[in-house]
DNA sequence: ATTTTGAAGTTGACAGTGTAAACATCGGTG
DNA sequence: CACCGATGTTTACACTGTCAACTTCAAAAT
């Protein structure tokens, strides 16, 4: 009679809701905008009387909070299925780990808006889903370390390359979904992404650069 | 009796309010965060009844929105005072414009996330108060075309590198605001801006990198 | 098979929000 | 000095998040 964590099984009174109220959060964040959400709005949206929520999360905060982390899992695992693909070569990993994370953003940019919400809205992030302490970043930590110990990336630390390439990867994709770069059609912006890693692999220094 | 849209000087009725709920909106920001702030209490540090600021502004949004300008504002000024001191070199200039951002964010934390906060919360920033339309990244270009054209940096144009050094130092500026980077003192925050630029116009590759 | 029980959902209430309309007030202009 | 419009106040309304009390129903216990 265990309600698992995870449960996706339908269950329960009224079907499976918990679930349901995330999908519809989701929903309406990509329509309006994270801040605009009204947990009675979610509520009426899943034929739901506006209390029910309060029996699978204790606020609207926590609701929220459970569509960031379904945002972030599903981040992770877009970038290791991809990564799987390309075993062997560290600097590729490296470049799909960029390549992926502006990706998931331009894919699903109401989760990425969720996720990096933070100080605004009421969408109060827990610690554990910070940027540093996150999953995505830890794995960026990985891929170049590995690069950074056959001497493929230099830098002070491992640390501090991940922190430029989250820094750079992080602030295109801000201005990719929400500043939109003046409608660029797909291809250019494929061509800026490649772009844009490229020069923090090789840097912008020119020929008349000290 | 024209009223100026910048109105310093001591007016009206109750003193000068437009510019006090300016300045209150700011400190409740620095407090608590952009999204918990409310126009009542706004209103009500100002000493003023809760439907005052709507003789000063439209609504929430627009006074939000004045606060942004405001920031705007500073943060283009600071950057060029900045800039005066070091007339001449133009790698130099580019280097100040980075770190100048950075520090913006770091020591006006609040203005900062008004500012970024776009798609959350209520404040919905004006396009023209997006990235790319904003007078700071006109700066960036400006001083970025020029190093181009001396060919001090190189890339497939002045705004693709624009976008690029954007991205690094606004993503590192949220870092070091927001998840604030685990606690590092002033000195290795200030070491690790310079690390950021420099992995930024020298690259990352290794010895052993292709 | 029937009772029991507690989780899941509903209803109604409350304080607090943004905003609009009607009213009050004061300083400068006629 | 009277007036008038900008500035500020009061009252009111719809809407929000949240809580407490109530209902319902499916499974556990008898």
């Amino acid at each position: 009679m265990e309600k698992s964590k995870t449960d996706d099984t339908t269950t329960y009174h009224h079907g499976n809701l918990r679930r349901r109220l995330i999908e519809v959060a989701l929903e309406m964040i990509e329509e309006s905008s994270a801040a605009e959400v009204t947990l009675r709005g979610i509520a009426k949206r899943a034929g739901v009387s506006h209390a029910a929520p309060y029996r699978h999360f204790p606020d609207k905060e926590a609701l929220l909070a459970s569509v960031v982390r379904e945002g972030m899992s599903i981040m992770l695992s877009e970038i290791n299925v991809r990564l799987e693909r390309v075993k062997g070569d560290a600097l590729t990993r490296f470049g799909i780990c960029g390549l992926a994370y502006i990706d998931f953003a331009m894919h699903h940019p109401a989760y990425f808006r969720v996720m990096f919400a933070s100080p605004t809205q009421g969408v109060v992030v827990p610690d554990s889903l910070k940027p540093q302490s996150s999953p995505v970043f830890q794995l960026f930590l990985e891929v170049i370390s590995e690069c950074w110990e056959q001497g493929i990336l230099q830098g002070e630390s491992p640390y501090s390359i991940a922190i430029s390439a989250w820094s750079i990867v992080h602030g295109f994709s801000l201005l990719a979904i929400d500043g939109h770069l003046y409608g660029l059609d797909a291809g250019s912006l494929g061509a800026m992404k490649r772009g844009l890693l490229h020069s923090l692999y090789s840097g912008i220094r020119g020929e008349n650069g000290p």
